[in-house]
This record gives C-alpha cells, sequence and structure tokens, in this order.
DNA sequence: GGAATATTTGCAAACTTGCGCAAGTTTGCT
DNA sequence: AGCAAACTTGCGCAAGTTTGCAAATATTCC
C-alpha cells in the first residue's frame, strides 16, 4: 500500500467543499420535516401553520419548530399574514443545493481518476 | 382562506416520495461524515479505516461507525481484502439520490403551479 | 376592552447520537 | 502456535433531538 495517498488539495476539493452543508442535511434528515416538504412541494400555493400540521402526526407545536428548522436551512419562504405565518417551498434553493452537490462530486471523481479511468479509477470497480 | 387545500395525490407525490429517504439524509447531516465522503472523492482509488482516519479527527472506532452508516445509506461500497476494509464513493448512487430528489421537486412545482403561473404559484413571490 | 384564533416558546420526558476506550474478531506473518 | 495489525462492537457518558402540553405572544373581530 502506498503510504501516502494523494489526497488533492486543489479545484475538487474546493469545489465541493461549499456544498457540504451538515445544517442542510440535518434538516432533511427527518421524516416529519421531509413530509412537511413533500406536502408543500405538492400543494399549491403558500400554507400555514395548522394546515401544514395534518401531513405528520405530530402537534402544531412541533410542527412550528420543524419549519423553523427547514426555514433556517433556506429551503422554506415565510410570509407572515396577519395572525398566520404561511410557508412556501424555495424549490430552487433546494434544487441548487442538491444539484450542486451532485455536480461537484462527480467533477471532483472525474478529476481524481484522470480521464482515462487510468491506474486508480474510481468509478465501478 | 380555502378550507380544503388541494392536495395532490398524483404523479407529482408519487414521484417525489421515492427521494424522500430520511437515513439517507441523516447520514449526509454529520459533519465528520461529510468530511469523509469529501476525501472519499478527493482521493483516487480506495481507502482504508486507518487511512481514512486522519480526515476527521475522530477515534478511528468513530470512523469505522460513521462508515457503517455511509455503506448503509448506500453512499460507499465495502471491499474486504485481508485485515483491510476498503471503502470507495459511490459517486453515481450519491449523485443519483440528490439529482433524482431535484428533478422530482421541481417536476412537482411545475406540475402543481400549471404551465402559465397561474393563480397559486408557487415559483418566487 | 375582551374573546377567539394562530403561532411561538418554555419545560420536561423519552429517545437518539457521537465519542473514546477497552475488549473481541479476523487475518497475516514468522 | 504466537503475535501484531486492522477493523468491529459493547459500554457508558455527555450532548442533542423530537414531542406534547401548557403558558406566552401576537392579531383580528366583536
Amino acid at each position: 500500500m502506498n503510504d501516502a495517498k494523494t489526497v488533492l488539495p486543489d479545484a475538487c476539493t474546493d469545489a465541493l467543499t461549499p456544498f457540504l452543508r451538515p445544517e442542510l442535511f440535518r434538516a432533511l434528515g427527518d421524516p416529519s420535516r421531509l413530509a412537511l416538504l413533500a406536502r408543500l412541494a405538492a400543494t399549491p400555493g403558500a400554507q400555514s401553520v395548522t394546515e401544514l400540521s395534518s401531513c405528520c402526526g405530530v402537534h402544531f407545536s412541533g410542527v412550528s419548530r420543524h419549519l423553523k428548522i427547514l426555514h433556517d436551512a433556506g429551503l422554506i419562504d415565510v410570509e407572515r399574514q396577519g395572525r398566520e405565518a404561511l410557508y412556501r417551498l424555495d424549490c430552487g434553493a433546494l434544487a441548487l443545493a442538491l444539484r450542486g452537490m451532485a455536480d461537484a462530486l462527480e467533477a471532483c471523481q472525474a478529476s481524481c481518476c484522470g480521464p482515462r479511468g487510468a491506474e486508480g479509477d474510481c468509478r465501478r470497480a
């Protein structure tokens, strides 16, 4: 085994790093929050906390907290209207985060393995 | 306020659901595990637990556990070789999961908002 | 002002997670 | 067989999460 593996310090890692956001994935890592996102995605227009409470079997106070977490992660927008808080999915932000990471990863693989899949090819053993 | 919001039961949700995997995002929701993934992505070839231990300041027993979590989520492959366990990123699986969710989300938005951005348009308030 | 509605927040209970250490397992080497 | 190397797993601890209930905080409507 090579005693000094070549860890590329270059473009590869630099491009990937900004997409490695634990809080974002943590926000996505809970069933109730995923249900909320699905509901937000599947319903036209913005929805209130009480409306959203019906989608996962969680008390509305819990839903309020979940929505805050999603909002803090930049995944949903709030608009206060009277005594309601209307939430809507920021589809673009989420899609960008996910695709950005996918793209960066693949670029990384491509760059570290070399174009001809030589020597230490990472792709499909 | 409409008392009965139209929650689309159709293609939209059905296409999104398979990508809503909490364990997957949970696996991605930890800094040490993200560091491991970055390392795996930036280094050609497979790497052993001990090698990987140097990338996040975590005891190798912890790294072993992290790798198991990533593996269970389908993000990395293991190959046992003698007394070593060689891990490599399953870049395709990860990229597919991320892009799949991004695509499904956007399809969802497009379908639930109608093509002309009528009435309850979800896109950019 | 007072009642009703909508949401947030404090609190406590149950549970999960991340961590290091030590012990166990498997494999290779002499 | 004996020993070392590489990894996994059980244990305990500290810290963090999720959840419901109840109280606090707006906001609207008489």
